[in-house]
RNA sequence: GGCGCCGUGGCCAAGUGGUAAGGCAGAGGUUUGCAAAACCUCCAUUCACCGGUUCGAAUCCGGUCGGCGCCUCCA
């Protein structure tokens, strides 16, 4: 039984499908004016392998997550660059997805746009005024928040309370043509030479929230089955995206609500408005792509990430501890699986059986992601599995050893697991050994040659016997971090 | 001020009533011409602090201290 923390009603309960067998997720994009950060990317790799899991566990999902290509935000980088908002959002957004491609996740069933869903919108306001839900002042449509009985019951928190806490900071232009200062915009009037769309109130821009209740009911029906996104998502847009909803529709809008923990830096949280970010792609040439992936897997999603980086005296990032562990992580994972591709043939006998720790992956992964999807558990597993696989190639490499063929199947079952349900070892295992290896070497200003010429100098001092001579070479480049490793086929090399 | 989260070994981090997963670092060992990699062994009587409930608590309750988030754009 699959079980997600759920905030609306604050506890972790099971899944509960509308339809049995189907499970409709909305998961919130982003607003496409920048490129993504390392926050961005935890929560799409976390919703990546909630997906994955759903599917895993047999239910036919249909995954939303939308482009907010609309926006104040995309309307003053815009006018910052001197490019035109849609060339600048379809920029962004290309970025994005290839961003997220890279990270490993799998494309969205359908990615929505605000700017393609205009006609919904306008409905959607329209029906919440007939209905009395919302007003029109001045140019601006208003959401009534006193005509939502309930509103408030995702953040937990009361219009009173709420108010009171917000008091010193509300606009009172804006508060004047509200009704209640809590009421929020479904549709702002437009400045003049601002770009704007035409609706039934004039020229303007759709409120932030209203976008997401559109489009995720557009795709998924009045009713979702589960609705995710990042925890600061949780007041207002969230809040306001349920209030529109249901009024709009009369019906509840989401059973499940699951949200994921910040990134953070120096224990505060990582956000485009305080400035000290990473871009996702910016690291993508620092560390594996798939390091930062598996980065994300080791803490619980809805805790927070801390991440560190070190710096040189000039104050220039160096690198990044907490990721390059992680990159290891990765190395060994891929070059297990490099060993257990080079058990000869001959060495698989029919005999023998698997060691639980060998075939009890798939389950151990399953029954962690059941429980509020934890990833650090599964990767645990996956960590004993790794250890279990290299201690059969031991065992089979030794004089005389052998691989019982149901250990091999089970470890090549294993690696699929790994692939499918976490995303990761997905690439070819010498390709991808060979590029952190040589990463790390031009980093210390040695090229692949450099070292192949060093390895053939040392190799024809092993043949005459000259040890000390070969230690030496083998001393040199381990100065700089270049380790030697002597196997039967030749000599190989890796760097730290 | 209101609401909420968190405090586990040198570091990262699971664990919501039954006696502390996993990773990094460290120590010893197997292996190796020497190494590296891999594997094996060891490494928290203890879970911020104080009290309480219980046969039993890191886990529940109350309090103290410390950190963070949301209440404003934000994944």
């Amino acid at each position: 039984m699959i079980r997600f923390h759920d905030t609306l009603s604050g506890e972790k309960k099971p899944l509960s499908l509308k339809v049995e067998g189907e499970a409709g997720v909305y998961v919130c994009g982003p607003t496409v004016y920048d490129y993504a950060h390392l926050g961005h990317a935890r929560c799409y790799v976390v919703y990546d392998v909630l997906i994955r899991h759903l599917r895993e566990s047999g239910l036919n999902v249909k995954y939303v997550r939308n482009i907010t290509d609309i926006d104040d935000k995309i309307l003053k980088r815009s006018a910052e660059n001197g490019e035109e908002p849609t060339a600048l959002a379809e920029r962004f957004t290309a970025a994005f997805q290839e961003d997220m491609r890279i990270l490993g996740c799998a494309d969205p069933d359908v990615e929505p746009k605000v700017s393609e869903h205009l006609e919904g919108i306008f409905e959607m306001v329209q029906t919440l005024i007939d209905k009395g839900h919302a007003y029109e002042s001045d140019g601006d449509v208003y959401f009534s928040v006193e005509s939502c009985k309930d509103y408030g019951k995702l953040s937990h928190r009361d219009l009173e309370q709420m108010l009171s806490g917000a008091s010193g900071r509300l606009d009172e232009n804006q508060t004047s043509r509200k009704k209640n200062a809590a009421d929020f915009a479904l549709w702002k009037k437009g400045k003049e030479g601002v770009e704007g769309w035409d609706s039934p109130w004039g020229r303007g821009r759709p409120g932030w929230h209203i976008e997401c209740s559109v489009m995720s009911t557009a795709h998924l029906g009045p009713t979702l089955d589960l609705h995710g996104g990042g925890l600061d998502l949780v007041f207002p847009h969230h809040e306001n995206e349920i209030a529109q909803a249901e009024c709009a529709t009369g019906q509840p809008f989401c059973d499940h609500w699951v949200h994921n923990g910040f990134v953070q830096v120096d224990g505060e949280k990582m956000a485009k408005s305080v400035g000290n970010f990473f871009t996702a792609r910016e690291l993508f040439h620092r560390v594996l792509p798939e390091a930062i992936r598996f980065f994300m897997m080791t803490v619980h999603y809805r805790s927070p990430l801390n991440l560190d980086w070190t710096l040189d005296d000039e104050g220039n990032v160096t690198g990044f501890p907490q990721i390059e562990e992680a990159e290891k992580r990765v190395e060994y994972l891929y070059q297990t699986r490099r060993r257990l591709n080079a058990v000869p043939e001959k060495r698989i006998i029919d005999s023998g059986i698997a060691p639980r720790e060998l075939t009890g992956l798939e389950k151990g992964i399953s029954e962690a992601f059941d429980d509020d999807l934890n990833m650090p558990i599964a990767v645990a597993r996956v960590s004993e599995f790794l250890k279990a696989v290299n201690e059969a190639c031991d065992a089979a490499m030794k004089k005389k050893g052998k691989l019982p063929k149901a250990s091999y199947e089970a470890a090549l079952a294993g690696f699929a697991t790994i692939e499918t349900r976490l995303g990761l070892g997905t690439a070819d295992p010498e390709t991808t050994l060979n590029t952190v290896r040589d990463r790390r070497a031009a980093a210390r200003g040695l090229t692949p040659a450099d070292v192949e010429a060093q390895i053939e100098a040392r190799a024809n001092a092993r043949a005459e016997k000259n040890f000390e001579q070969a230690d030496e070479i083998r001393k040199a480049l381990s100065e700089k971090g270049i380790e030697l490793h002597d196997g039967p086929e030749g000599t190989t090399w890796s760097a730290v």
